[in-house]
RNA sequence: GCCGGAAUAGCUCAACUGGUAGAGCAACUGACUUGUAAUCAGUAGGUUGUGGGUUCAAGUCCUAUUUCCGGCACCA
């Protein structure tokens, strides 16, 4: 997919292209205030106060054909040249627009872009005629908070998107629609990997047993690369009482996102949203000496959040989680290995499912942010400095977000793009001096004394559930053989002949652990064919006459057409090796 | 949570401005006995998400509510 806001000539082009979508709102809607309308990877979009106008689809229909309009009028753009004062006037109209201007600097030249009729405030550059802003599409409208803050009003927002030439525009709504076909939501009902219920509530999604079959796969696979790594697994409860929380500083912060506190006699529990507190305290149990370190404690700990209404998607973002969650403790020599190990691991995990759209994002605080963040300059400098310098050393390419760290550390997040375009954060590497003092934990060094450790959070899949969307989409449903629900499918070509031998088949590669199954419905061969392939069955094996009376398999593998015909062993030898070596599947 | 939109059979969808719900696929039954993406016929399947209301009459209009969808805000 194209990035819009990367590339020099489309980004030009939606920029002008906002302007043809406000210059066309203003002849519909001649009250109509601008707020901005930036270029963004998918297009640009344009934020506008209609008063009680609420866009719809057919608000956007109607607004598209103004602006085709305006392209075939052919309007030509020219640049003013404004100092403050002037710019203040031309825009008294537009309370939005004179808050803009009144926060430039005093003295700079202030730039606007006319299209006969209409003036917009902007720094340009633009293409010089309405004409040239042909290929283009309104895509989808909201409502956004202005300044995006939910204390304040919400504007209509328009997006839209322009290309150069036609095809392009219909390649990129096509890689739109293709898009939507690998939505994991969909594809999970259509492979009945998880469900949901109303009765059942929001963002709690049931796994069913082909979703079940991946997520134990997944599950197994990372618990035995932790154990390869030196973790150890504990079990938590998931409750705790209300004053964990409280000691951690979580409380503080999420009480508000946590489900509402259960009160008995002489107790306060609550759902824990997640499981540092419970490890800080498995730490604190024993005395340890510099020698222990680094400890490493993990666990595949549910969580619940109260995650906003708006929020829930499927597996992606749930109110009941299963993290892969892991806790290192470590003295502060050891947070470079020990972070790189981490990064190690994460770039390990990608290989192995063949993940490579990903990029990396060093989190950090907003010291303006006084709200989020604990107050202690000197332990976020340590923090970030401390994390950067290791990333750089490890030679990792990776983008720094202002306040999008956690409250009590920096943090190194993977951030991947869903097939409908959500930026979500698949693994994370979390560096935390404060946890550690808030909980009072030491080990003791060389000398005697006692030492604070440092603690690193980390969750390698994030969640399983979000990995397993991730991965549904990923691999659009057909995963690879060492996951996939049914890895086989028998299909008999006549089961009155062929029934028996298939039936050996099966029984031999369910005794190497091979999850397969026998088609042996009176159904056209044909018709069973096609459905081993929309279920994205791995291999559909066909057991005919010659296969029988030679003890061979015939094979095809998903997504292609030719069929391979082999000794049954050599069959279970190619499988197993495919599934022993966590091939991907193409 | 906020701004919009939607909800009809297991799934995908139909039912003009109000006149008592229909198709394909799936399921079930039977026939057919078949070599790589849909054999034929039949049967069953719905208090139209839920609760109120308007009306002689509501899938359709009003209202509340739940869930879902697109964004926004949030995301330890």
């Amino acid at each position: 997919m194209k990035n819009i806001k990367e590339d020099k000539n489309l980004n030009v082009l939606n920029h002008s292209c906002a302007h043809l979508l406000a210059h066309a709102v203003k002849r519909i809607y001649p009250d109509a205030l601008f707020w901005v309308g930036p270029v963004i990877e998918e297009g640009y979009y344009y934020d506008i106060d209609l008063g009680d106008v609420i866009v719809n689809d057919e608000t956007l229909e109607i607004i598209s054909k103004e602006m085709k309009k305006i392209v075939k009028e052919n309007k030509l753009i020219k640049r003013l040249e404004l100092s403050k004062k002037e710019a203040l006037e031309m825009f008294e109209s537009n309370p939005y627009k004179i808050e803009l201007i009144e926060n430039l600097p005093e003295n700079e030249i202030i730039s606007a872009y006319k299209q006969e009729e209409f003036v917009d405030l902007c720094r340009g550059p633009h293409v010089s005629s309405t004409k040239q802003l042909k290929y283009f599409k309104l895509l989808k409208h909201s409502g956004a908070y202005y300044k995006g803050d939910s204390k304040n009003k919400v504007l209509q927002r328009i997006y839209g998107i322009c290309f150069e030439n036609e095809e392009d525009l219909k390649e990129h709504l096509n890689l739109l629609e293709e898009a939507k076909l690998r939505d994991h939501r969909k594809l999970g009902r259509e492979l009945d990997l998880f469900m949901t219920h109303e009765l059942v509530g929001p963002g709690l999604p049931l796994w069913l047993p082909n979703g079940a079959t991946v997520r134990r796969g997944l599950e197994r696979y990372m618990l035995d690369k932790e154990l390869s790594l030196g973790y150890q697994h504990v079990y938590t409860p998931c409750l705790a009482s209300t004053e964990l929380y409280k000691i951690s500083g979580h409380w503080e912060h999420y009480k508000d996102d946590m489900f509402p506190v259960m009160e008995m006699e002489n107790e306060k529990m609550v759902l824990r949203p997640m499981n540092c507190p419970h490890h800080m305290l498995i730490f604190k149990n024993k005395l340890h000496s510099y020698r222990d370190l680094p400890i490493r404690i993990g666990e595949l700990a549910p969580d619940f959040r109260y995650e906003s209404s708006g929020a829930v998607c499927g597996l992606e973002r749930v109110r009941a989680m299963c993290q892969n969650d892991a806790h290192l403790f470590v003295t502060k020599d050891q947070i470079k290995e020990e972070v790189a190990g981490v990064v190690k691991l994460i770039l390990d995990v990608y290989k192995d499912f063949d993940i490579n759209n990903y990029s990396f994002r060093l989190s950090l605080r907003d010291p303006e942010n006084k709200e989020k963040y604990f107050d202690n300059d000197e332990m976020w400098n340590q923090a970030e400095t401390e994390l950067r310098k290791v990333l750089v050393e490890l030679g990792i390419n990776f983008y720094e977000a202002k306040d999008e760290a956690a409250f009590y550390g920096p943090k190194l997040d993977v951030q991947i793009k869903t097939a409908i375009g959500h930026d979500i954060t698949i693994s994370t590497c979390q560096l935390d001096f404060l946890l550690p003092e808030r909980f009072d934990l030491t080990y003791i060094d060389e000398t005697g004394s006692k030492i604070r450790p440092v603690v690193i959070h980390r969750a390698i899949m994030g969640t399983f559930d979000r990995f397993t969307a991730f991965l549904i989409e990923e691999t659009k449903g057909l995963f690879p053989l060492w996951l996939a629900p049914t890895q086989i499918n028998i299909i008999p070509v006549k089961c009155e002949y062929h029934l028996e031998y298939a039936e050996e088949i099966k029984e031999m590669l369910k005794k190497e652990m091979i999850r397969v199954e026998l088609d042996s419905r009176n159904e056209k061969l044909g018709y069973r064919m096609r459905e081993s392939q929309t279920r994205k069955i791995n291999y559909s094996l066909i057991i005919g006459d010659n296969e029988r009376d030679n003890k061979l398999i015939s094979f095809r593998k998903f997504g292609h057409e030719e069929t391979t015909t082999l000794p049954i062993e050599e069959f279970i030898e190619m499988i197993l090796k495919e599934i022993n070596t966590k091939a991907i599947s193409k």
